[in-house]
DNA sequence: AGATAAGCGAGACGGTACGTCACGTCTTTCA
DNA sequence: TGAAAGACGTGACGTACCGTCTCGCTTATCT
């Protein structure tokens, strides 16, 4: 159970609980009223931006009073990524095939189709929202970006040891690499973000990674390509 | 003179002089009143976010009429594409040292200061806002993105001609690999976005292509280096 | 307590109270607010015309949002009219001195007093704002002409009932010949609006009423002059 | 042909006149585009009221540039007069029929017929425009009501000297009864103004005018009613 | 015939107020 | 005392006209 870094009061307290067991004075939060205003978020932001998406629409579609959301959450960044961390709590993992650019590749095709679905909608807002509000921003890579990374690392420290990938290779600048190529297509769309095109990266970034390996390791792979080569050179 | 694909009018027409020579009825559009505004838009993007920027602010600062701004720009993410492009119409031009990795590394890490001036507030913007306008986000690739990219593609044929990249390399997947990582983390902040991150991001990418350049070619270069390189392997 | 025509939502619920006595949910109108705007409505009324009244200009007067105006009222006129109602609701009574002349004329030179003080403006200002705005020139008629023209009635019928005017006589038509020349006077300003203008149209129009009375009435109270004057004439 | 109290450079110099037969160097001014300007704001006027015409709306109509409007009149004021003036010039004649109440009231019919056309619209516009604009209302004073009421003049004099009113009735208290009742209706719309209604106020006001003739002349005509009736009176 | 002058259409200009919308806060009643 | 309802002051929105201006063109008179 995700807990926002913008939330003032947190989502503790959900159907009345508190951290120590007990129950404070008054009317319980709504857990029913909750839900449906993150229902009604994630509804109108496929629909609509980021900037577009008001508090007012979404209290009156979650049959909500505006008081009620502002009691909660701050600021519609906060609404937002709350909303959206609790809806992708569970996706993206990283399978564990015995090839790096096979589990890179698997797992950025199951991104890829986070981004063509409706929810691409909601990710594109909030990077968009970041660009205003770095606590929108800092939400989205601790709640969403992190988890995933850290899933990453493992994915390819395997593949080090496994010899795939260099050991001196600096993980987020792989793996920035080869997300921020993804990104860009799908925050840009000047060209299609397809899996082909999700292949090709992958190609050229792991090879090119895999292409620093010590020359021990690859040519114990390839020497006699190699060789050969080199004779069919030299008898032209 | 680059001529924005939003712009209802379009920027020609400045000072009087229409395309075909014949001038059209009426006053013609005030040139002045035309750089005012982007002077106040620049100015005021600086010190505020896009969705913070207002057109009458602007209008004020720039003494000018809302309507002149509206006369003009459709919307507000038309003015600021507008804007930005006409302040960095000679920029970003990439040299011929002879080497992609210069070449590129160069104009990237021109690039990153741009993005780390204020004006990098503006790209954020633009980014930021097309999530939302299509139009304003086709006006940043057609306006700013495409002019660049295509200087890009003559670097890497050239780099392909000398036989420094394989000639079967999709150029636009490697440049949206090079400059994903850059957008990436400019967007999301998760890590600093450094010359040395440049650096790692072309030698991973331009690495990983000429690693794909046919072994003909490739032996050219470093048959020795190979040679040896068995030999000593050979030699443990 | 009038209620406007024009108001979307009524005078009434106002500090709260609902017709049927029950209070609706929600933040209650304010009184204060109302009583604001109805003051700056007026007083800017005097300085300028209907046209040159603007809603932003009483909004801020009244130190109200402009939301809160046009929440209640739909447009200027309904505005100006309701603030001149609420104005002058206990003011211009018909007094009754067993002369309709007296009546009549008093409660004119009363309404005289009205059109020359700084509130004639708004009379001018409603009348030419409701040529446009048939909702307006309804208000008018219903919450200031209306009232008072009971009052006028019940004067005319004791008149009636004292033998001072003949029992046939058309009401209304009376009571417009007689305020009509006030009116055309006070519009047009083609000649002084002045107190003895009053009454000689009092004389003319009363006089030419009771002109008609039947001749046994009349007899009863003057056929002594009538004789007197047969004999003086036939003397001659 | 008339001539604007309102016109700053006059209708003077119409197809290039002047007033002394010499002709100013320069274009002369288009009688075309003058008649299309009234053309259309008459057509204007019948659509909307007064403050709902626009300049901006005539020139468009007129096809015609919005500085040729304002180099000829000063305001919307001054334009709507003229144009109206323009078109009632010759109208609204008072017979002479040898009856006061006869020509009285058949002019009064034939003004109905305006007011209920749609150039009522137009009267009731200016009257509307001129509560705001002194110099509107004096054009509409003199242009309109003056010609109209030197005729009245004239008639209800014959009627003096006929003996059917008398000798010192004020002139204007007498139209301004008269015609007021018809205003007030007019811009009241409380009642039906008909011709039954004219007729009657007709009766009520000339009615009561005469009332007042010297017991003489009166008697010269009734005598014999007042002494029969003193008599069944006295039989009583 | 050419120069000079003014009216013409078109339409852009700096302004002002419009009526709407959402903001985030508040006040009230009900559960 | 939480939550609904909804009024509040605020302020930007994009629009419509205002009355002025600057154009190129046209139509006249005056050298």
């Amino acid at each position: 159970m995700g807990q926002s870094v913008l939330q003032v009061r947190g989502i503790l307290g959900v159907s009345g609980d508190r951290p120590n067991g007990k129950r404070l004075p008054g009317r319980p939060r709504s857990e029913q009223a909750r839900r449906a205003i993150f229902r009604s978020t994630l509804k109108l932001l496929q629909r609509s931006s980021f900037t577009g998406l008001t508090i007012e629409a979404v209290a009156a579609d979650a049959n909500v009073g505006k008081a009620t959301v502002y009691r909660w959450w701050p600021n519609k960044g906060a609404l937002v990524v709350d909303a959206f961390a609790s809806s992708a709590e569970n996706e993206l993992h990283f399978p564990n095939t015995g090839s790096v650019y096979r589990d890179i590749s698997l797992q950025m095709t199951q991104f890829l189709g986070i981004l063509h679905s409706q929810r691409g909608r909601i990710v594109a807002a909030l990077l968009a929202g970041g660009q205003t509000d770095p606590e929108l921003l800092a939400a989205f890579r601790e709640r969403f970006l992190l988890p995933r990374r850290e899933e990453a690392y493992k994915t390819l420290r395997r593949a080090i040891k496994r010899g795939e990938l260099p050991p001196d290779l600096d993980l987020d600048v792989a793996l920035d690499t080869l997300y921020g190529a993804i990104y860009m297509r799908f925050l840009i769309q000047h060209r299609p973000l397809s899996e082909s095109y999700i292949r090709q990266v992958c190609r050229l970034v792991l090879g090119g990674a895999s292409a620093r390996l010590p020359l021990a390791r690859k040519l114990r792979k390839s020497r006699a390509d190699v060789i050969s080569a080199i004779a069919a050179e030299a008898a032209r």
